[in-house]
DNA sequence: ATTTACATTTCGGGG
DNA sequence: CCCCGAAGTGTAAAT
């Protein structure tokens, strides 16, 4: 519908069955939002896009990211008023709530979106992780993972091993270039693993990068740094999922 | 644009004066992404948004967050090939790429949307340490604000100040619940400034709520904790404002 | 340009 | 359901 007039725009909002289809509504309008935060938006031109699963955005004509949003499984009471079309949208559970007022409507399109397509995401911090395993000698020559994922207080150690000369090892793999942050986390891993086992322990960042004042630190502290790039773990993960492939079909 | 032809699709987004208008796209799609991660998504029905800013994302019909999108300032190159559109942004900063191919077009929009409306955001981290300078016995009586954003090895203390008794505290203000981090990074502080003065160091965490294994760290660390929600500084913070105006009027 | 930390972060996984 | 940490995080401010 182009330029539906206001009730119009209400009454196929109403119609569309609960939930079940995508909405995007184009026009004028202004947003109060009430919640964790609070925020106003004076009137520009938007555009507000629902979705299936009940989520909504309110998009300006720049920035990535919406404005104004409520998350998956909100309910939507609408109303005239004003000579404006309200939506408010309410989220059950923070007790959330944003206001839409609509004073002019360009485009109103309600969809039956199919999507059941797969999604696959390469180069994360996981596949980082599995390709240490699969190929520890990325990491450094002799390197024997033990655990991953092992708990410590407090959190996690990314994988634990011993290397070439059979001492404790903690690596934390970062999938970016990896800062103070990560250098004090494995600061943490290590000397709580100290004190629990009461050996020597070396520490070390795999990270395609460390920070300029994240190196000072980690040559303070002791610790070590290996370049990993997402890339070739990703490359290391292919490779053997086709080796296993072939074997499986030889 | 109803069910377009993909040459009428292609010609309307040519002449679309480069990056001054908004674009709409609901139809059949299938994604490949290659950058800093890489990504394939298979074919389904989605809604991308080209903003004028030369930002992009692509919508599922569910979840909050685009599956695939690029920032502002991508660079767009059009095509048609083996009866798809292809839609190829490109980032020139961080070589970065998507690829988007239309099979089927079910809507076409191209907007020109004026917004210059403002926003305001309300009850933010900054906020309330504003508020606990401004009303600082909502932390504690008889605490007196002495610095903000302090710098230290390493970060940056939020509010630093002196109890009642004139001890040394240091402040950590979060906007909601803090978890084992928020304690770390409190006691790195602590730690450190005791190191660099020699004194008593007190440490307190301002925020609306404490996670439960937080709880215990915290103890065990001799720090401490006060509620505070940012609701209310952002209350202190518009009474302020409301006096301030009419001390300005009378 | 680089670093730093916030965000209504969102999202997913594990206990 | 809570808790925790990654993310193609994005974003703005400070150095």
């Amino acid at each position: 519908m182009e330029n539906p007039h206001l009730e119009e725009a209400h009454e196929a909002l109403r119609v569309r069955r609960s939930r079940e289809e995508t909405v995007l509504l184009v026009g004028e309008c202004s947003v109060k939002y009430e919640g964790r935060a609070s925020s106003t938006l004076e009137p520009g031109d938007r555009v507000l896009l629902i979705k299936q699963d009940g989520s909504l955005q309110v998009h300006r004509p720049f920035d990535l990211s919406p404005v104004n949003w409520q998350p998956p499984g909100s309910i939507l009471r609408l109303r005239i008023q004003d000579r404006s079309l309200i939506i408010r949208a309410y989220n059950p559970r923070g007790r959330e709530s944003l206001e839409i007022v609509f004073s002019k409507i360009a485009l109103l399109a309600v969809l039956d979106l199919r999507d059941s397509g797969s999604f696959f995401l390469h180069a994360s911090e996981e596949e980082m992780r599995s390709a240490i395993l699969l190929q520890p000698s990325i990491l450094e020559e002799g390197f024997k993972p033990l655990a991953v994922e092992r708990p410590i207080e407090p959190g996690f150690i990314d994988i634990l091993g011993l290397d070439g000369r059979g001492t404790l090892t903690v690596v934390e793999v970062k999938r970016r270039e990896a800062g103070k942050e990560a250098v004090l986390q494995l600061k943490r891993y290590v000397d709580s693993l100290r004190m629990e086992t009461g050996k020597e322990i070396r520490g070390i960042i795999a990270a395609p990068g460390l920070a300029r004042g994240a190196q000072r630190m980690l040559a303070a502290l002791g610790l070590e740094f290996k370049v990993i790039s997402p890339q070739r773990c990703e490359e290391i993960i292919r490779r053997d999922k086709e080796r296993r492939m072939t074997e499986f079909l030889t």
